[in-house]
DNA sequence: CGTCTGGTTGATACGACTCAAATTTGGTGG
DNA sequence: CCACCAAATTTGAGTCGTATCAACCAGACG
């Protein structure tokens, strides 16, 4: 079992951002909204990378929000095939709302060390009554997670290896972008060739094939976990990418907070 | 544009069943709860089969619901490849929460003639605000919405066609007999092949040759748009089909409504 | 060092696609 | 009630994308 770190330590200085970020790319928040999220965070733990934070069949006790490190949505088939559903980068919940079910019918897998705060659904209630801000941020947020799992429906379902890996890549970049995790197109990208295989529906070897061809197309340098996108312009026609259903334009800007709000 | 018809005139009389049964999957209801919902759907219009009820780009006004009929959640290519997402049943919320959203980013269209309430944001806030147990029904149906795009996504990313047509069929045939519209393996089934293989993310030709495996093995019969299963148990076993994910057993069943609640 | 994980490569097989055409079904109007 | 038309289904032949199986290699790590 993982360590479960109590209080707002030293390590906790790093993490407010990331959620905020990532919410704030739907409404500006105000300080006071971003001190009441790191509070509702105050409770973290760690967990190994290629270890579960919480496994299909488990009853869901808390909300997980991942402030370090890169998660795996995954399902698995009982003759050993696995996908992965979803990826979950720092910023991102897990669950929202998830203990509204009996038992989880998918499983969380670090694919990095990973700083997971958990938020009691108590807490949850409290930190979006008062706060509809953030309360509309998180049903965004829920939204926009809705909005990913279809397009990856899309995904698999019509484009073909080249066009499915480049729409992937390019949609963790942006999302990553988007929570200040990664400019010029560069970031980081501790996916294996085995990870992209589980979430394109391909197998790793044409995984590793379809890279060298993107590579020898000079659209991309993949190496040492860091991905740097060359041509961003062509990468995004060929695989028809289409930017709306990340919804980032600060659509909830009726919400924004006062830029100079006083703190209560 | 389709006709806009008001008040709950006697083609309403039909219509509070499908919604009320499909939320008491989760929770049962007080009496009172579920007039609360048939007035909330009490404005409602008809959409003719093959047109949009709404399409990628609009904004969304209201929450859409749909009484009668089936439709598809689709997503389209510029090169003129469509992928249908989900598939809609009486029952069936198309948007819960979507007016956060400026623009939709995918359509939904009319499988059959349809006929959908329209809910305003405002009616679902009233709605939900004095009613605690539909607005935790209304979150399980959001819950297992995507907890069936997920299934989807494994149902693409890791099943063959023979297992995935099969899956997808179970999964039709259990989410209509949970609203009361299927039963001893017998249901309406009004897609067509080019449907299922838009869903299936297969070719039409493909679908047509995999059915006719599919009825070879004696498995099922699918003709005038009536599904017939045959073998459940060896269909549920070839199709590895987890019935988790639909979250089907009265989970919120601490919240049901005393059998006898006076109403008010 | 040996071991392990992740990446790379080659040869071969097969599932699903493409294209094309024929056939059946269902709906519509005469 | 039949003739007609469009939509949906069925079938065949040939091709292509991706899987499979099997090695081999490189770097990380204990």
């Amino acid at each position: 079992m993982p360590l479960l770190t109590h209080g707002p330590g030293p390590t906790l200085v790093g993490s407010g951002p990331a959620v905020a970020s990532k919410l704030e790319a739907f409404a500006r928040l105000s300080p006071d909204d971003r001190s009441a999220l790191s509070h509702a965070s105050r409770y973290f733990r760690y967990v190994d990378a290629r270890r579960d934070v919480i496994s299909e069949g488990d009853e869901p006790r808390h909300v997980h929000l991942v402030l370090e490190g890169w998660a795996s949505r995954y399902k698995q088939l009982p003759d050993g095939r696995r996908e992965i559903v979803a990826i979950i980068v720092p910023g991102d919940f897990c669950d929202l709302n998830i203990y509204i079910l009996k038992h989880m019918d998918h499983s969380i897998g670090a694919i990095t060390r990973l700083k997971v705060a958990m938020i009691s659904p108590d807490e949850m209630v409290a930190l979006t009554a008062q706060r509809p801000r953030i309360q509309q941020a998180l049903r965004w947020h829920e939204l926009v997670t809705a909005a990913i799992q279809r397009e990856w429906t899309l995904n698999l379902g019509q484009r073909k290896a080249y066009e499915r890996l480049t729409h992937l890549l390019i949609e963790l970049y942006l999302r990553l972008n988007a929570v200040g995790r990664a400019q010029d197109g560069r970031c980081d990208f501790p996916l294996t060739q085995n990870d992209l295989a589980e979430a394109t529906g391909l197998t790793s070897v044409h995984v590793n094939r379809t890279l060298r061809e993107l590579r020898g197309d000079r659209l991309l340098e993949l190496e040492r976990k860091q991905l740097q996108i060359l041509d961003m312009p062509r990468m995004m026609a060929l695989s028809m990418f289409n930017t709306n259903y990340l919804h980032l334009r600060h659509e909830g800007q009726y919400l924004d907070a006062p830029m100079n709000e006083p703190a209560l």
